[in-house]
Parts: structure tokens; sequence; C-alpha cells
DNA sequence: GCCATTAGTTACTTTTTGGTTACCACTATT
DNA sequence: AATAGTGGTAACCAAAAAGTAACTAATGGC
């Protein structure tokens, strides 16, 4: 189960970040989790089209990166809170300038506005994913 | 060969960003690209590790999701240029600033400086990556 | 006539990623 | 006594991505 890299051999920082957050759900995941902490489950229902194995693996990887941090409550039924460590929150807003790029790059695609960090508003969660 | 999308019900425009560049070669391409038009030959050669169907498959895909242009010239031996668009263009202060996270973000790991469209001057291609 | 050159393509194999189902621990509720 | 609820894990399988090697077209140089 090691974790595959792009070979970086130049130690080049943009591959460093694509290797971290280039994959199919990580800007997913820190997109949800930008306004608070959300629990396993909240995530899994937000993110139906992910398999529970998955989304476990993705948050393994982005916790071993420093991007999030995982709190284990010793409750029955289990509780566990995934939050954005400071490595994650400065990448918040370059996230954001992707998702704005895409608006400007594709604007036949009418997408729906982004609302990652957005006046500390709390996003819409409902209307994101749907179960 | 049909291209494979994450799914993107509510049309979000990080998902959509992340659909076009957010694999292991794109950004990589995009960035030696920065400074001009080259010929598939030196992207490969740049990027060694990459195989010839894979980048010829990449470029394939940049150029119909409208980022990069592709000139073909009749001779012999064949010569086809790319180069960015302004699509493109506008993405690369991104890709810079995600590649400027990295470099606070993980100060242990000693990046190398990154080149992208740095005063216009031609970045160090031999140093980046060699054959 | 033979070889080198370039930008691919094709067929085939391997690696990597993702999905499915069943299962677990522990308690509260019915 | 059975079931629901949560956050997983294990075994197994399917799909996607990537790698490899051989091949091509057309021309110039030897």
């Amino acid at each position: 189960m090691a974790r595959k890299y792009i070979d970086n051999p130049n130690a080049c920082s943009l591959v460093h970040t694509m290797n971290i957050i280039g994959n199919k759900w990580k800007p997913i995941i820190l997109y949800l989790l930008s306004n608070g902490s959300m629990r396993f489950g909240m995530l899994n229902t937000l993110i139906p089209t992910i398999s529970k194995k998955v989304l476990t693996n993705q948050l393994k990887e982005l916790e071993s990166d420093g991007l999030l941090l995982r709190q284990s409550f010793a409750e029955i039924p289990p509780r566990v809170e995934y939050s954005l460590t400071e490595k994650a929150i400065g990448l918040l807003p370059v996230l954001r300038q992707l998702s704005d790029w895409a608006n400007e790059a594709y604007p036949e695609m009418e997408f729906e506005q982004c609302r990652i960090i957005e006046n500390g508003k709390k996003p819409a969660y409902n209307n994101v994913y749907k179960k």
C-alpha cells in the first residue's frame, strides 16, 4: 500500500504539490472541510460517489502529508472529526483561484458558485452533492 | 480511449480544473511550455520518465481542452510545435502559487527554484530534468 | 540501396487505482 | 435477543493508466 509519487529528481515544488493534491478526490475533500471540521460519515455522504475504502485512504494520505488533523473520540458509536491544518488553510486561496480560472476560461460551462472560504459563510452542503 | 472525468454533478469549477490539470504530467508540460513553444521530442527529452505514448495522449487532451496549440509542419522528418494558448497562460500564475505553497508548507524539502514565467528568462532546462 | 530522423501508432503487458461485499467492535434502543 | 449506528478493515475483482517494443512514412545523406 506504499504511496506512489511522481519521480521528482530535481525537487520541483510544483510536482510536489501535484503529488499531494493532484488527484481525483483530494481537492474536493479539502474544499468540503474549508468551513470547519467534519465527520467521516458526513464526508462520505457529501461525496456519495466515493467508496469508503478510497475515502479512508485519501484521508490517511492527506493526514500524513500534514493537511488534515484527525481527531478520534472514544465514544460508542465512534466519532472521528477531520479538520484542516494550517498548511491546508494556506492552500485554500490557491484552490479558489483554480476554481476562478475555470470560471473564466470556460464561461460556456456555467459552473456553480465556488463556496470556498467565502465570508465565513458555510457552504450549502446539501446543494453540493446530494445523496 | 474515452477520457474519464470525475463525476461533477453540480458543475463545480474546482472539480473541472482538476479534471483538466490534476494529474501526473500536465502541470509539468504546461510549466515547460511556459517560456515558449517546444517540439514533441524536446518535451520528451525534458521529461525522460514519461513514455511517448503517454506524452502523446496528454498533449492531445491538453489540446482538446484548449490549453495547447499544436502546429504541425509539412516537413520530413516531421516537426510539431506545441505552445500555450491564452487559457493556459492565464493558469500559469496559479501554477506558480501552487509551487510557492509547497515551498512554504514544506520548507524541509529544499525545492529547486520554480522557474515559471520569471522575468521572461528561459528556465535552465538542462537542470530541470536530465536525460 | 541502406540508414537516420521525427512524431507518432499499435498491440500487448504491468501497475495502479477504484469499487464491492462482508465483517468487526461496542453500546443503546426496541 | 435482535438490530441500528459509526468508522473503519480485509479479501477480492474490475477498470484505468501507464509502460514496452516494434512499426510507420517520407526524405536526405552516404
